[in-house]
DNA sequence: TTTAATCACGAAAACGTTTTCGTGTTGAAA
DNA sequence: TTTCAACACGAAAACGTTTTCGTGATTAAA
């Protein structure tokens, strides 16, 4: 077991200086041909490779980007790391990800732990205890220390960094819209509560469209799902308030959800009533993941790109970290949402 | 914006050295009481935290995880993540994540990325590229350079590390004599070529469980499918070859797929065929994901618990981190799969 | 031959810690 | 009054780099 070799090493053995070895192997021009060539022939026999963690003490910066995400499993945010890593690792960047798992607490802690020099900056998405208790303060305190923040997907306004969004209340409208073109005349909507700020603006975007059509949006056509209660392992419980929905709405004939979830628990609800997709009923989704592809019939929905949302997002953050003038310009990219049309709606 | 405080500055405000800030902070018996407190105050007061790159440096460890794998968008691995994360932050570890994209290049990339310095160890699943070419030598080379490897799922016997992995063949038994107990006669499996190891070990089982149930296996039905041509891109190919397979197999009743997809996609032409599921046609697949879960019918899997896999690497790999005599023993741990019966196997 | 420029290299500081060791000051014991 | 612990603190090294600056030796110009 050899360990790693340092520039400290080599110059002992080659009887020359720290600096000389450095410079050397930096093709600097004070170094003469002859020891250069010497000292990288050394280097390369011994496979010499500078230690990052003293280059990122030296430069006070790490190369890095932190992600915090509220959930890995989950296949948005992967698509959305997905695209992080990508250009992150162009450009020469590492990654390194947190977990808040929805929780408020476990967001502080990650954060802190790679605030304290880990990282160059921060990728993240805002667990929803945090959005529940609206408390942003780890997020201003970070940026104040000049650590620069890039947001997606549940971002909040008042806190000022740069943000990546889908148009949820566009991508909304687009769903609502094609239900409404397709003939649907009593389109409910499966929703979340409304402090999960994507679930709000999409609903937001199905009461515009409704109205836009002269169509009095119904109370009892909204279902809003309290997703705490929704988590994978209480899938009856979300299968029941379906059936509700579709107990007191006859006529139903659209059905727009929020996640992919919801839409294919509606579709399976559907079955169990005789209803027939997409004869009977249509149903549009948001996300567009494995489910919606490979669900039969498969599932028409808002895809919202992920991976280029990561993109983006690494994009403005590498941006700013190398960009010296800090000038405090932030701003707000908007991914275009697209109607992936699928069987369960009809052509 | 108020920089990061350190401790020189800390000392200068105070009119101290250095060393007299760090002891104040960590409480050394060195210092009296009275200044002790007035550090402790000051340092909390502007929100003093030791920089983590200067500790790595200093400690010669940087409390981070290397984690390398093939894709990220893919359940099986998240989970595995999942389980990294969950026991490497309870014992005050980060991850970091690179991304090998299945290509052995990006694979010796990212290692050497983070293995100059920037992490204490690697827990890694092999690229498809690399198990073809069967070149290991990145991962010797890391091994010789002190730093340990804790492989998972996809590994190679003639590496020396740690390895937690499912056991394939017995998993493939579980489902294929699951089928043949459930009356089918004719049980095809849908596999991949044999240079990916769990799917060679996969098909390995349902050999074997043929031949302990004195059941001549026939080659028209085991189908390898080529997966680089796989990717989620090319369904339709795939759909062909299974097809293919239920053209030249008319009395098909068992199929056993090695993954999600396959298994899904096979129900899909079974519908095709106006085969019932499960009265005509039993379906079982390998890896419990939301496909599995929320496909209609739902599907009887083998689950490999990603999450565990995960949980037992970190904790591996944290031992030996941990553990100053670092002895040469290396474990293979096997987690137990189990089959989740669902709808498309008859009760 | 003297002067100045160029060359080739080394010393040292810096990044932010922790820790070992040395040292001046105090108080108590002799 | 002298001696010696105990006390409270500081200097310096170390982790592995890069870079600035200084310097002795060689070479070219005067």
């Amino acid at each position: 077991m050899k360990r790693k070799v340092t520039l400290k090493q080599i110059a002992k053995e080659l009887d020359v200086s720290i600096s000389t070895v450095s410079k050397a192997l930096r093709n600097s021009a004070e170094i003469s041909e002859d020891t250069r060539q010497k000292v990288q022939a050394f280097a390369k026999l011994y496979n010499y490779r500078p230690n990052n963690i003293a280059l990122s003490l030296k430069n006070r910066k790490t190369k890095t980007i932190g992600i915090i995400i509220p959930e890995i499993v989950h296949h948005f945010f992967t698509t959305v790391i997905r695209g992080i890593e990508l250009v992150a690792n162009k450009r020469g960047y590492n990654v390194i990800i947190g977990l808040s798992n929805e929780s408020f607490d476990k967001e502080i802690i990650n954060m802190e732990m790679l605030a304290n020099g880990s990282i160059d900056g921060f990728i993240l998405s805002i667990s929803k205890e945090t959005l529940l208790q609206q408390d942003y303060h780890h997020f201003k305190e970070t940026i104040n220390q000049g650590m620069p923040i890039v947001m997606f997907d549940r971002v909040i306004n008042d806190i000022e960094c740069d943000k990546v969004i889908v148009d949820d209340v566009e991508g909304s409208k687009k769903a609502v819209k094609k239900l409404i073109d397709n003939g649907c005349k009593h389109i409910a909507i499966i929703t979340t509560k409304d402090y999960v700020s994507v679930g709000r603006l999409r609903t937001q975007g199905y009461i515009e469209t409704l109205e836009e059509h002269k169509i009095n949006p119904k109370a009892s056509l909204i279902l809003k799902i309290e997703d705490k209660l929704v988590s994978e392992d209480h899938l009856e419980l979300l299968e029941t308030e379906i059936e509700q929905l579709f107990k007191s709405n006859k006529k139903l004939d659209g059905i727009f959800a929020v996640n992919e979830l919801y839409a294919i628990t509606a579709m399976k609800v559907a079955r169990k009533y005789n209803k027939n997709i997409p004869e009977d009923l249509q149903v549009i989704g948001f996300t567009d993941g494995v489910l919606s592809k490979h669900a039969t019939p498969s599932l028409t929905t808002v895809s919202q790109h992920g991976q280029k949302i990561g993109e983006k997002a690494a994009q403005l953050l590498i941006d700013k970290l190398e960009n010296e003038n800090d000038e405090e310009i932030y701003q707000t990219i908007v991914i275009e949402t697209e109607l992936v049309e699928r069987e369960s709606t009809k052509k």
